[in-house]
DNA sequence: CTGCCTGCAAAGGGTTTGCACATTC
DNA sequence: GAATGTGCAAACCCTTTGCAGGCAG
């Protein structure tokens, strides 16, 4: 986890003032690990922030987006999501309860990485690489196990 | 391409009514290769076929999906997009122009098959592994190439 | 103090839905 | 002929936007 300080800082470096509402979207989406949607982020932060506004969630995460900060995630639900998790790792996508999944292994990533070094694409500049696993939970309640 | 006959027992055999619409939606989506959406393949069926209506373009993609004829395919954009091309195959996705084209590798998909065969995730039945290939063309009016 | 940011509320756009009619099997 | 599918249009989100006031730097 993220301290307040260090949040606000990297929004600073990033260009962008480290206002109440943009602080409370940025740290919500650091500490969030299901990869939200607008909306979700939205009713998460309400709890401790009924201040905020629902088209300010919307406005700040695409701020965060274009700045950098955040990435949207690939998802066959048809509803954008939204991840500040930036290193690299790819996404295990329960296709029945859409739930998203972190799911880091380097020597994955280095297989992958390695396959499009020989292998050329043209006219076009690769910028990431992702492994999508979709399937379905067993159990939809708990969390996927990586052994 | 396939002939409209084809088409026609593929929807029987999955339990939908070979419909007018039906067909030209089933028709258009095998025949598009840029994975639209479900509006561009209203807008696309429209020239030819200027009775059907929007909505039922939105029902029969999501009954095609629904039979496994199509899929969703998975987009950073927030919004749906289809594919009858049920192939295993992997994206390559222009962060910019939103295009989404199709990459065939058989080495690939044994590469990252074969690698999951041996890791194992605990609580998840995988149905299937997608590499997308996320980055920008250089010049976006041109497909891109593969070597 | 200046410019960027927010809340509000209205507009926008894509998608879903209920209903009466049409169509397939 | 029965069940399923369609066209139409209204309803329904989710998301974006314009504007006047607020706040960080």
């Amino acid at each position: 986890m993220i301290a307040i300080g260090e949040a606000k800082h990297i929004l600073g470096t990033a260009g962008l003032k480290a206002t109440q509402p943009r602080l409370a979207v940025f740290m919500e989406l650091l500490r969030s690990e299901n990869h939200p949607t607008a909306d979700q982020v939205y009713e998460n932060i309400r709890q401790n922030h009924p201040g905020i506004a629902r088209g300010s969630v919307y406005r700040i995460l695409d701020h965060l987006v274009e700045a950098g900060l955040a990435h949207q995630v690939a998802s066959k639900q048809g509803n954008k999501r939204f991840d500040a998790n930036l290193g690299q790792h790819n996404h295990i996508y329960c296709q029945k309860t859409h739930d998203i999944q972190d799911y880091f292994n380097e020597e994955l990533n280095q297989l992958v990485l390695d396959f499009f070094t020989k292998k050329k694409i043209e006219n076009f500049t690769i910028q990431e690489i992702k492994v999508q696993i979709n399937g379905i939970k067993t159990n939809p309640l708990e969390k996927v196990k990586i052994v």
